[in-house]
DNA sequence: GATGAATGAGAATTCATTCAT
DNA sequence: GATGAATGAATTCTCATTCAT
């Protein structure tokens, strides 16, 4: 059995468990069915992760930052708070189209990973709330619950997100955009 | 003048496992955590329940089918679109703040279980998607996706109760359930 | 298979583990090992010791206290220094002979168990060297070090006891007590 | 004028192993604990070794061997039976003191290790019985059983040896090496 | 209906050892 | 001689489920 010398092992084992873990849950998900996967001894994942929590949360922590980063890199890119709620809104969908696999994972293993961040970890959630916050500080969006006005913007990307998860919309959210967009910049400049 | 001197044991077993699969996960809790918290052992919860796959199975199914009774007749009762949905909303709210913990639970335990679903079981979301249908066939509502109206809605009163179940939003919707309303008919209306 | 409903399955999962451990040392038994002993499934060890190392030291702790007891009641039942030191050395032939496996559990188990003793926790040693330093105070015994006298009495009859445990001298130390107590009187008094 | 500028890496590996074993036991030890301590990956270890038992012995034989030498060689060198008693426990004290960390080795290890050596291999317990016989044999001492006054001459280092090893006493045994000296002439020679 | 000891099928994890480079 | 990823067997532990009483 050759022992894929020059392939990435630690990417390898990453991929196959985030697939996993939304296939069947990280509790559903066993340490050999990533081992099996990746075509590599149980023993073997240990060199590369010290346990199975430690692999969850080490592949959670990581995209789900680069997500936060991303999201205020964008946020930060645009001018009006409407641009920056459009462009939010945009980057969600094509970070899910791009790999709907890892958006899913983020979205259905937050609960119980959440809890390990590092407390002052910048989230999603709080990129899109320090825009919400921030339009309202400038006039741009009524006064009004800035944590309200987050939940109502992230539902709007996330519920159709789990949508597609479950087959209810299609795999994609390109061709919705436009309309997320547009609902999620009427649920908090409408009040 | 009570009829049973006391909660009747199957009702006990519900309850405390509600509580324990939205505290610790369906799969964190186990049996034991169950009998434990009831006060019974564990051969004993085998009297009341095939197994605990079908624990969590009956329990979810019972209360997630009521639901969409409750939410079907909510909107049956309204008559213009508008007021169904706010009707909804509001039943939503309703649900929630009587029983958080309970609708936490069906929120967080769809995963898994609506697969069990005899296929054609009236869902909450599929009360949603027919009001909505029925609004655009009225002329109520714009011409638009059903699926992703339906998705839209749903995440505006969902992700505010993820964000109560996390801390981030009150214990109870009630107080913002106007907003929500607004939010919703908002979401539909305005394409 | 029978449930062994009246047999102590406790105490038989405890014997066995104390002949395991003298056999193979703690480390070189295996649960499996203990259990195939007892008859019983590995898991319904868990049901009475919540770990492996937990049956250890529950023994131990058990049988050391009992030993330090022992030894304790049976020097404050003689009344001079020597013969507090001869009781004390009989009743430790006397607990060797009546269960030489228990003994020699103790004996070689103590490393890594005794740090787990609750600090304060009055010790086989600290029996005798209570003695020796009351003989000393009496007059009974000359000025020396305590500690050091204290390791000279133990090795008087612990050397033995591994001896015997080798197969370097008898199963019994019954015969040679006499000799022992002799001894050990010897090794404090002469300075 | 050093003939090798760095120690050998096969001294390194024992060194290090012989400290782990003393301050986690054998099978507390891992190969890779060791290989770490040296600063050598494990793979590399099985250059110097056939296995991890096969140190152990190795390192235990080699040690074990030079001390019944030692032992023998310095009776050899004293002419009374007395004489040579005290420069038995001499040595070990001297032997303890130059490395405390080998002696206690030696003692904790002997377990698991002594069934392994050669038949008719020179032990240190067969070098004190040796001395025991010809001084009882000369008339220097009291006729008694060989072992038995073996086992109490080897209490009176050995037990020490112990008590410094846990904290009881001093990490040093030249200061009561007089006293043990006097303990284990009395020992043998009252009865 | 209730009990609780027992089962047995895995699950995660460890670790000595191997081997291509 | 050295490396370090990989193996695979063994080990501890968990847990849903059963069943005699």
């Amino acid at each position: 059995m050759p022992r894929h010398r020059f392939v990435d092992t630690r990417d390898r084992i990453e991929s196959a468990a985030i697939h996993l873990f939304v296939e069947k849950s990280v509790d559903g998900t066993t340490v050999r069915d990533i081992a099996g996967r990746v075509d590599l001894s149980e023993g073997a994942l240990y060199r590369h992760f010290a346990s199975k929590d430690d692999l969850v949360w080490q592949v959670f922590e990581k995209h789900y930052v680069a997500l936060a980063d991303d999201i205020r890199r964008l946020a930060g890119e645009a001018r009006t708070t409407k641009g920056k709620i459009a462009a939010i809104i945009r980057g969600c969908c094509r970070a899910h189209d791009t790999d709907p696999t890892l958006f899913r994972f983020l979205l259905f293993t937050q609960h119980g990973q959440l809890g390990k961040l590092e407390p002052g970890t910048p989230t999603p959630v709080d990129a899109v709330r320090d825009v919400i916050v921030a339009g309202m500080k400038a006039g741009d969006l009524p006064d009004q619950d800035a944590d309200l006005a987050t939940a109502l913007v992230l539902g709007v990307v996330l519920q159709p997100v789990t949508f597609s998860a479950y087959g209810r919309l299609p795999a994609t959210l390109g061709p919705i955009a436009d309309r997320l967009v547009a609902a999620a910049w009427n649920v908090v400049a409408t009040v």
